[in-house]
DNA sequence: CGTTGTGAAGGAGTTCACAGCA
DNA sequence: TGCTGTGAACTCCTTCACAACG
């Protein structure tokens, strides 16, 4: 029933965070989670988690709850996450090093399998027990290995450049740390994640008293 | 003129871009942005930064555009940035060594102060030419220190008792990189960055046949 | 004359409140 | 009886289009 195509973007956003308090439930044994258990453990309120997972076509049961295996596997379904989704990794500096020993990645659908780097010196340097590869390689490495989607670590300066060989590559999702607006055509997307960006926004409401808005959203950069 | 209290949310969100790209621009010599050349640095469209720089009481100049100088005052003073914020991080594991490294915080108005971790083993180590302090330290250091920002960089199972914790000391701010959802008392902001979120979310564009909608936001977790 | 600032229109997301069903 | 699924109201955000103005 996932209506894919029609699936809003504001709760598209929230799926991964039903998904993780499923997770979490499953591992404590439960079998069965109402709307407001979900809610309160993924920070949203009720009426919100019954919203978005109606839009999925999901049922849950009236007077009980929504199976939690049943919905693990339709939220995942719907994420793409059925099969584990090969990423890779280009620009090893500190957060590239950071992010590829992260073993939440790897626990949650998705595989590392090529961490990329254009400074010769740190070529065939091992980090997180994977082998540095040349960035030159990335058109090769991106069509046997099947990548679709990529993560830039790069320098702010580099990131465009790599973005646009990326897309070239064949690469159609990109996440981007670096500080910068990338952008790429239509067809691929792009999310961007930075650091100060963040902590600008937080030293906003901080200074505004520490009040934050009913619900404090991440508004981060992307686009076409 | 800044109404501070008034800000939408959407546009809080996007300062930190436009402030990023006046920074830019600033240091290529251009000292004067039409809301379109400062849409296209920023990756949105110039209605809306036209709109958002309105929200300020920021004036442009018709026919010419934004002083790059006075418009990067109004935004920093807006978001708090005139002073040096002093930041803390919570936990030294691959991530926090990676953050603690980061120079871009540093070079975007805030300083940190204090790296801590509950791990005797890592106590009094080196990270990024800081030493890293007893967690048991906290109250006293945010209070000498004056800190009410807090990254927490611990593993998912510590984030909320030492988000509790944090709380306590005073912080009034939490940028969260756990894969959790922490709740704090209302005063308290926080922002949750999560990787794995992320990806997912991506997973379900690039399924989706690469098609984004037309412009992707970020949404992730937070709040009271 | 080019670009801002903004009313007004339109769209998206959230919340309410309750009918409907297990 | 309890909880889901959803129409309807509402609020927030975006976009349009243009008058105002340096």
């Amino acid at each position: 029933m996932p209506q894919a195509g029609r699936i809003p973007e504001a709760t598209v956003a929230r799926l991964p965070l039903y998904l993780q308090a499923l997770v979490d439930a499953a591992e404590q044994g439960t079998t069965t989670l109402s709307s407001e258990a979900l809610a309160q453990a993924s920070g949203v309120n009720s009426a919100k988690v019954r919203k978005d997972l109606s839009q999925l076509g999901s049922y849950g049961t009236r007077g009980v709850g929504y199976r939690v295996d049943e919905l693990t596997g339709e939220i995942s379904e719907v994420l793409g996450l059925t099969r584990e989704r090969p990423i890779l990794i280009v620009g090893v500096g500190n957060l590239g090093r950071a992010l590829a020993s992260y073993a939440g990645f790897t626990q949650r659908g998705f595989r590392l399998v090529a961490l990329l780097d254009a400074d010769a010196d740190k070529v065939g340097s091992e980090v997180g027990g994977r082998t540095v590869e040349p960035f030159s390689e990335l058109a090769a490495i991106v069509a046997e290995r099947d990548v679709s989607i990529a993560v830039l670590a790069t320098p702010a300066a580099a990131a465009q450049p790599v973005a646009d060989a990326l897309v070239e590559a064949g690469i159609s999702a990109i996440l981007n740390f670096a500080p910068v607006h990338v952008s790429v055509p239509d067809r691929v997307s792009v999310r961007t994640v930075d650091l100060s960006t963040e902590l600008q926004i937080l030293s906003f409401y901080e200074q505004l008293h520490g009040a934050i808005p009913r619900r404090g959203a991440s508004e981060t950069t992307s686009r076409s």
